[in-house]
DNA sequence: CATCCACAGGAAGGACGGGGGT
DNA sequence: ACCCCCGTCCTTCCTGTGGATG
C-alpha cells in the first residue's frame, strides 16, 4: 500500500518537466508584474495614506479577465502590509466565489475575528455586528471586493450601499474599498450615491498584447519549468492564443501549465506545440464538465433539449421550440416539467456560464424570442450529461 | 402606419432545507 | 419552544417590445 503512495509521490516530485508548477497557478502572485508598473504606482500612491493611518480614497478598478487586476491589488496591499506592519488590515473577497450577501458579510466578520454562524442570522444582524466589529477595530481596514459586477447583477447594490455608508456609522473613517470589475458598463447599474462614493478613484487595466503576454510567460516559465524543456515557440503559441482572447494572462498561463502537464503525462522530455492545442481542448472539456456536473436537474434537461436539437444542422432554435422538446423529454423520463418562464431563465443561466449562446432577437411579425445554440462541442456536453445522470444515457440511443 | 406575434423579463411570493436568538 | 432568518428553485401574473405584415 504505502509503496504505491511512495511511488506516486516520488514520481510526482521528480518531475522531468516542472521545477515548481505553483508559479503557473492562477492564484500565485509573482514578485514582479511586468507591464503593470503604471497601475501599481497609481494604486500605491492612492493607498499611501495608510502609512499615516489615514483613510485612502476608495478605488474602482476596471479591466477584462486576466489583465492582472487582482494580482496587482494583492501585490500592492501585501507589500504595504509588510512595510508598515499592523497599521492596517486588508480583506480580500471574491464575490464570485463568496456569492451571497450573507456570506460576504460573514466573511468580512470572520476576517475581523468575529465568529458567526454560517446561516441563520438576518442580513441586518450581520451588518450590525460588522459595524460593531469595525468600531472596535483600532486600525484602518481595506476591503477588496473582486468581481462585484457579477454579484450586483445577481442581487443588487444593496450591500454596496450599506457598506459604503459604514464609515458614517463608525466614529472615524477607517474603511476603504477597492472594487474590481470585469464589466466596464457595470457602473451604470449602480445607485448614483454608491457610484460616487465607491469610485473616488478609477483605474483601467488594458488587455495585454501578445508581446507582453510572451514576456510574462517567459518570466514565469523560467521559474516553473526545468531548463531546456520548454521551447520558445511554445511560449509564443500560448501568448498568441491568449492574445486572441482579449489578452487574458490567466488563460495563457493555464495553457502553458496544462501543456506541461500533458508532456509529463506522456513522459515526454519536451513540451511541444501540439500539447498546447491539446491543453486548450482539455481546459475547455474540464470547464464544461465541471459546470454540467453541478447543474440542477431541470437545467440538464433543458441543455439536453438544446443539444438534441442541435444535431439537425443550422436550425435556429427559439425558446418555444426548446421548451417543446424539453416537454417531450420530461414525458419520456416521466418527470414533471417546469414552466416556460423558468426555462427561459435557465437558458439565460446556461448562456451566462458559456455553455449556450442565447441572443434576444425581434423578428417583427414573428415575435420576440431568443436565438439559442450550443457554445461548446456537442460531444463534450452529451458525455458530461450522461456521466452526471445515467438516465440521460437512454436519450442518446 | 397600426397591428400583433412570441416571447422577454420584472415582481411577488412560496416550498423547502439549511440554520439561528432568546 | 417559539418564531425568525437565508438561498435555491420554482410558480403565477404581468407588462413590454421591434419590426414584418397587411
Amino acid at each position: 500500500m504505502s509503496d504505491i503512495i511512495d511511488e506516486v509521490i516520488s514520481s510526482f516530485r521528480t518531475s522531468s518537466i516542472f521545477v515548481n508548477r505553483e508559479y503557473l497557478m492562477p492564484d500565485y502572485i509573482p514578485d514582479e508584474l511586468p507591464h503593470r508598473e503604471d497601475q501599481i504606482r497609481k494604486i500605491a500612491s492612492i493607498l499611501a495614506p495608510l502609512y499615516r493611518e489615514e483613510k485612502p480614497n476608495n478605488i474602482f478598478i476596471y479591466g477584462l479577465t486576466g489583465t492582472g487586476k487582482t494580482a496587482v491589488v494583492k501585490f500592492v496591499l501585501s507589500r504595504f502590509h509588510k512595510k508598515f506592519l499592523g497599521k492596517f488590515k486588508y480583506i480580500y473577497i471574491n464575490t464570485r466565489q463568496i456569492d451571497t450577501p450573507y456570506r460576504v458579510l460573514a466573511d468580512l466578520l470572520e476576517s475581523l475575528d468575529v465568529k458567526v454562524p454560517f446561516t441563520g442570522l438576518s442580513i441586518a444582524e450581520l451588518y450590525r455586528r460588522l459595524v460593531k466589529a469595525i468600531r472596535e477595530y483600532d486600525s484602518q481596514v481595506v476591503i477588496v471586493l473582486d468581481e462585484i459586477d457579477a454579484f450586483v447583477k445577481r442581487y443588487n447594490d444593496d450591500i454596496l450601499y450599506k457598506l459604503s455608508r459604514i464609515n458614517s456609522e463608525v466614529n472615524r473613517s477607517k474603511v476603504s474599498f477597492i472594487g474590481i470589475t470585469n464589466d466596464v458598463k457595470f457602473v451604470d447599474l449602480l445607485d448614483p450615491r454608491v457610484k460616487s462614493s465607491l469610485s473616488e478613484e478609477e483605474i483601467v487595466f488594458p488587455p495585454y498584447n501578445a508581446e507582453e503576454l510572451e514576456d510574462i510567460l517567459t518570466k514565469r516559465a523560467q521559474m516553473a519549468f526545468r531548463p531546456g524543456v520548454l521551447p520558445d515557440n511554445v511560449i509564443r503559441l500560448c501568448a498568441a492564443l491568449a492574445a486572441r482572447e482579449h489578452g487574458d494572462a490567466r488563460r495563457a498561463l493555464d495553457l502553458l501549465r496544462v501543456a506541461g502537464e500533458i508532456a509529463e503525462r506522456l513522459k515526454d522530455s519536451k513540451v511541444k506545440e501540439e500539447y498546447v492545442h491539446l491543453a486548450k481542448e482539455e481546459i475547455e472539456r474540464d470547464r464544461v464538465r465541471d459546470i454540467i456536473l453541478t447543474l440542477p436537474f431541470h437545467s440538464k434537461l433543458v441543455l439536453t433539449a438544446v443539444a438534441s436539437m442541435s444535431s439537425e444542422d443550422n436550425v435556429v432554435l427559439t425558446t418555444g421550440a426548446v421548451y417543446e422538446t424539453y416537454l417531450n423529454i420530461c414525458k419520456k423520463l416521466g418527470v414533471e416539467p417546469i414552466t416556460q418562464r423558468r426555462v427561459s431563465d435557465i437558458i439565460n443561466e446556461l448562456d451566462m456560464v458559456g455553455i449556450l449562446t442565447a441572443k434576444v432577437v425581434n423578428r417583427g411579425r414573428y415575435g420576440k424570442t431568443k436565438e439559442i445554440g450550443l457554445a461548446v462541442d456537442k460531444n463534450i456536453i452529451v458525455k458530461s450529461l450522461i456521466e452526471s445522470d445515467s438516465r440521460f444515457a437512454d436519450l442518446w440511443g
